[in-house]
RNA sequence: GGGCGGUUAGCUCAGCGGGAGAGCGUCUCGUUUACACCGAGAGGGUCGGCGGUUCAAAUCCGUCACCGCCCACCA
């Protein structure tokens, strides 16, 4: 016997259980099916999942669970990533923590504590994941970092290195000072900050009266100026290009340069250039072969290139004490406050620097045509469509992309350089040994480079690099061919250009084909009031928590609910409650079936194409319904209607009327046995259908109700149906049926008849059909409406009687003495109200000439049809109307 | 400065060329043997404004307003 209500927690257990020890997740690469591949997006070591991983992995999970029922070889990939920096800053607040530091513990033992932490993350994510319900193929869960996937790292570099589409060059690069490493642009966030705009006078050299203005907004940077710029246009200062400028503070002569960079519109119309340390002076320095003075050193103090009384500041006590210099020398012109974007590094937090310094490049503009066109040609495909335009939008305007980064945590870089600093790119040390040999013609020492590669390098060869490549092996290659490319990528917009487009690019470059078919793109999970959830505000909900709180069911079924396509979700806790309720009403559901004995034994043998009652044939029509509706929401990945499918199926179907309409039939000797097995039935499609979305839920009522005996539920087929198991007859008895009763109940209510009284039924002009539907469901009907008496009559409704029609009929409900006339009278004179506004409405329509030419016939039709039906509706209501007031 | 998205019932959101919908909330009634995490019923909307296309517009086009997000080197 079911327990009173479901209790989530056990069940969710057990299940899991069930599943992993019949293999349920396991890909079948031997069966001779289609096959379904999704690879995870790994989840980064830096601690454990929010609730954007649980919206994230349950689409993913309803996927594998729906592809598999069908009878897909269902493959999905699990793993995590190293996260290079985010996971290796954690690690570093630890030691801190302990009064320690990265460097005072030395590279190598760093690392091994790093690796300590990552099994304790991935501890935590693995079993977080199967809290979510989440069925991936454990068995071949891989690590961006361990030995396989470093070589596919290797691989790849090597080879992009050997196409020259990696690099090394000197130029700026985004430098985070707090992290002291390299970054690439996506990593750069642009803040909008309240700043100032300084306005320094340069004196003009051999004219010491006079002096060009230059505004900044970063007056520290003046210290490595090495040139003004003008407009060559620009009649103020003709005169001076070519002349230099005496650069306070340091009383060193710049020149005046001629570069249309200088916006005469712009301040004072002469920019100062620091070509060192502005993306924008860099190339203004490179067009004219300015000197590139570096000030900085890599944590952004002042070095020894200044004069000595800045040299050990850092930027910020730089900036005050120069602005307090330069005004302290008379050549502050004034200071405005200045609204502006300061780029911060998304890590670190603190403003990036343009440094000058040696990095690795990729080529992504060559890699990215192939991607593109890929793209173009509907080859990959993203769901929602309009992601494209945004994929697109950053593909075409590529830049290289650095991919070398200071730091520990990673892929160090398969890079040696012999004692003239000459570098070999190699597979291994040894080769590189082997080459430097025949380069220097002697055995010589070669240090490593100590870089490790950008985190979403490894990410990037995720598709192909964890099944194996670029192993020649031949069980590798044969699941590389069979599972490459994958199905369906589900993942956030916000990671298109880090991981989606590198997939992209590394795929087609490598595999030759593209990583994907469909992208399927959801928003970001955010609070009920649509704020980011974050730590730092304390908005943050934690799924496991909520899965503690709801149910893992319930959480999975609200975020599907909520999946809009291409919108962010709101996740409330009403929400929830909500969904959490529906759980418990399925389980009642079948907890009334279990009383009923309408379990597996009911249902074996049970062929629903047989059934006599209409009520059974209705709801197993309607069960053929919802699983083409589930199957054609999910074909398309609208999650969210997926789950309202399901939903009102199961609540306003299944429950508010067949449970209601079976009862009866479940008492009466004559129709419980086709009745008892179509319950059981229709439940045990209702558990298959459900499964991909409320995996626990439905597995647990599935061994419970006795279906066990085929297997676990997770590893059962979905059914088709034949198309002759939906009876258009049975479904328009049913419908007016519902029509029927909820007319009565409506009338009921408001005429305050009390709940308990029972009252008659009583129909005028009733029709060969309308009788037989009568007498069929009269039992039925009696007990929804609470009646005492039910028929067709042949004499017009009785006076004093409420009113409504049905079909050709009118139906009244007897209420003298207890109805108030004057009450009725309203009530009829709004219904025939209404129906006359909307019959004008369709006769205006109908009588448009210009309609009935252009609308296509079946509208035309439809709009007639409708016409008939309200002024048959209105005759009759006004007649009673008329009858009432005599 | 470019690009994208949004504006529909009190709230959260579907619908995206032919009868304005759902869930939650509100109000009324109800403890009949699946379920009060329940049942029955009701009220509630100039579909942001304006203009256009069309026989027909919440739905397509233009425009304006407001709200988000992404990208971008202006001193």
């Amino acid at each position: 016997m079911l327990d009173k209500t479901y209790r989530p927690k056990e069940a969710e257990a057990e299940a899991y259980r069930l599943w992993e020890e019949t293999g349920a997740f396991a890909a079948e690469p031997e069966r001779n099916a289609e096959r379904f591949t999704i690879v995870i997006p790994p989840p980064n070591v830096t601690g454990k999942l929010h609730t954007g991983h649980a919206l994230n992995n349950t689409m993913q999970d309803v996927l594998m669970r729906y592809h598999r029922m069908r009878g897909d070889d269902a493959m999905w990939m699990p793993g995590m990533d190293h996260a290079g920096i985010a996971t290796q800053m954690v690690v570093e607040r630890g030691l801190e923590a302990e009064g320690k530091t990265r460097r005072g513990l030395g590279r190598e033992a760093f690392v091994e504590r790093v690796w300590d932490w990552t099994q304790q993350s991935g501890e935590t994510i693995r079993n977080q994941l199967r809290s979510l319900g989440a069925g991936p193929d454990w068995a071949r869960e891989r690590f961006t970092l361990d030995e396989g996937l470093s070589e596919a790292v290797r691989t790849v570099f090597v080879r992009l290195y050997k196409e020259r589409l990696i690099y090394k060059d000197l130029r700026l690069v985004n430098w985070d000072p707090k992290l002291r490493t390299a970054i690439s642009d996506l990593e750069v966030q642009q803040q909008e900050t309240d700043g100032h705009l300084w306005h320094f006078r340069y004196p003009v050299e051999g004219e010491p009266q006079r002096s060009l203005t230059v505004a900044t907004t970063r007056p520290e940077t003046m210290l490595g100026d090495t040139a003004v710029a003008v407009h060559p246009d620009d009649p103020r200062y003709k005169d001076l290009i070519g002349r230099k400028v005496i650069l306070p503070l340091v009383d060193r002569p710049i020149p005046v340069i001629a570069d249309d960079y200088a916006d005469p519109a712009t301040g004072s119309g002469a920019v100062k250039i620091t070509p060192a340390h502005d993306f924008n002076d860099f190339e203004v320095g490179l067009r004219h072969d300015l000197p590139k003075i570096n000030i900085f050193d890599e944590t952004a103090h002042l070095n020894d290139k200044v004069p000595e009384a800045y040299r050990g500041l850092d930027r910020f006590e730089a900036r005050k004490k120069v602005v307090a210099d330069i005004e302290a020398l008379g050549l502050l012109e004034k200071v405005e406050p200045h609204r502006h974007t300061v780029p911060h590094g998304d890590r670190g937090g603190v403003p990036i620097e343009p440094f000058l310094t040696e990095q690795w490049y990729l080529d992504a503009a060559t890699l990215a045509k192939p991607a593109i066109a890929a793209v173009e040609e509907g080859r990959t495909v993203f769901h929602p469509k309009q992601w494209e335009n945004t994929y697109f939008e950053w593909m075409r305007n590529i830049q290289p992309w650095c991919i070398s980064r200071q730091l520990w945590w990673g892929h160090q870089i398969p890079a040696w350089y012999g004692p003239d600093g000459t570098c070999f790119v190699e597979m291994t040390e040894e080769e590189a040994a082997t080459a430097a040999k025949a380069h220097y013609g002697e055995a010589v020492e070669l240090s490593r480079d100590p870089d490790v590669l950008d985190t979403w390098f490894s990410s990037g060869l995720w598709p192909f690099s964890t099944f194996g490549w670029p192993s020649q092996d031949a069980e590798v290659t044969a699941n590389l061919e069979r599972y490459y490319p994958g199905s369906v990528l589900v993942t956030g917009f916000d990671i298109i250009f880090f991981w989606v487009a590198r997939m992209m690019m590394f795929g087609l470059h490598f595999m030759g084909e593209v990583p994907f078919r469909d992208v399927v793109i959801h928003g970001l999970v955010r609070d009920e009031r649509g704020k980011k959830m974050s730590k730092s505000l304390g908005n943050a909900m934690d799924p496991i928590e909520l899965i503690e709180q709801y149910g893992c069911d319930a959480v999975r079924f609200t975020l599907l609910a909520l999946a809009v396509p291409g919108r962010d979700l709101k996740l409330a806790p009403v929400r929830l409650e909500g969904y959490r309720n529906f759980a418990t009403k399925i389980w009642n559901a079948a907890r009334f079936a279990e009383m009923n004995e309408a379990t597996a034994a009911a249902a074996s043998n049970f062929d629903p194409g047989k059934c006599k009652e209409p009520v059974n044939r209705w709801i197993i029509g309607r069960t053929v319904e919802a699983k083409a509706d589930l199957a054609a929401a999910l074909e398309v990945y609208r999650f969210d209607e997926a789950a309202s499918g399901l939903y009102r199926f199961l609540w306003n179907r299944l429950c508010d009327w067949y449970i209601e309409l079976a009862k009866p039939l479940l008492a009466d000797a004559a129709t419980a046995g086709e009745t008892r097995a179509t319950l059981a039935w229709a439940l045990e499609q209702t558990l298959l259908l459900l499964h991909p979305m409320m995996p626990f839920l439905s597995e647990t009522l599935w061994q419970q109700l006795g279906y066990g005996a085929k297997g676990p539920l997770v590893s059962q087929r979905l059914p088709d149906y034949p198309p002759a198991l939906r009876d258009p007859a049975a479904d328009a008895d049913i419908e007016w049926l519902i029509e029927l009763v909820g007319e009565v109940r409506g009338l009921r209510s408001e005429m305050n008849v009390p709940a308990a009284a029972k009252v008659e039924l009583l129909l005028s002009d009733a029709g060969p059909e309308t009788k037989r539907r009568l007498e069929a469901q009269s039992e039925a009907i009696g007990r929804l409406a609470r009646l005492s008496r039910l028929e067709a009559v042949g004499e017009p409704p009785p006076k004093g009687s409420a009113l409504f029609v049905i079909g050709e009929a009118t139906a009244a409900i007897p209420l003298a003495g207890v109805i108030d006339l004057a009450t009725e009278r309203a009530r009829l004179e709004k219904e025939v109200g209404k129906l006359e506004a909307e019959a004008s409405k369709l006769e205006r329509k109908l009588g448009n000439a210009n309609f009935l030419a252009k609308a296509p016939e079946e509208v035309v039709e439809e709009n007639r049809e409708r016409l008939a039906d309200m002024s048959g509706r209105r005759e009759r209501l006004s007649g009673a109307l008329a009858r009432l007031s005599a």
